[in-house]
DNA sequence: TTGACATATCGCGATATCCCGATACTTCAG
DNA sequence: CTGAAGTATCGGGATATCGCGATATGTCAA
């Protein structure tokens, strides 16, 4: 067979599904995915300290899921990678439908 | 916000996406919802000892992905979780459309 | 039965991830 | 300027993942 993808962008696909599959952040991109929230409103949403959701975020922008902007002492993330919001639909669709 | 997902939903979905997250088991999510093949034939397309191989397929058939058929010495796998096509078709419309 | 093929399992060392506490940075109120 | 709020960064210890060699299992040919 000659199936799409290089090695390389295997690797690099990989590399940002791995991104994505931590419960935590997961969370965080649903969240923002219906809008734009502080480093603070995330932690407090997905229960953890600042801090952890601080590098979180962090990891998620490097690769180019979130873009943040500061206004004031608080940051604001959003998303910009544009397929996040059909990636979700698929996780949610398998996972994440408690239809009760 | 209310979204979807309970904490524990979210926990076994960032289990799957991990077990999906790894360059080597992409490749043979993707050569399997192509087609049936053994264990051989999986480690010499994706360039990985025999053993190495079915570990992976071994992971990825115990979070449901697969399912095995023995026929003589050899194993054949197959995909059997429905949604992992369309999972696989955000990946590649993402990060393996080599349009070239 | 013996030996070879195909696959599976185990133990281990190397590496990566995860979360935490401590600390630094930025901004603003007083 | 000082202190507090909000966020970011760093170091470290616990845990998990990775790929390997060695070995075990199952199957078949001779």
């Amino acid at each position: 067979m000659k199936p799409k993808g290089n090695p390389q962008a295997f690797a690099q696909a990989a590399e940002c599904l791995k991104i994505l599959a931590h419960p935590v952040r997961l969370r965080m991109v649903q969240m923002l995915l219906h809008g734009r929230y502080t480093v603070g409103e995330l932690a407090e949403d997905s229960g953890v300290p600042d801090n952890v959701a601080s590098e979180h975020l962090r990891l998620m922008q490097r690769c180019g899921f979130f873009d943040s902007q500061r206004e004031g002492r608080k940051v604001y993330y959003e998303v910009v990678e544009p397929h996040l919001q059909k990636i979700m639909d698929c996780i949610e669709s398998r996972f994440l439908s408690e239809s009760v």
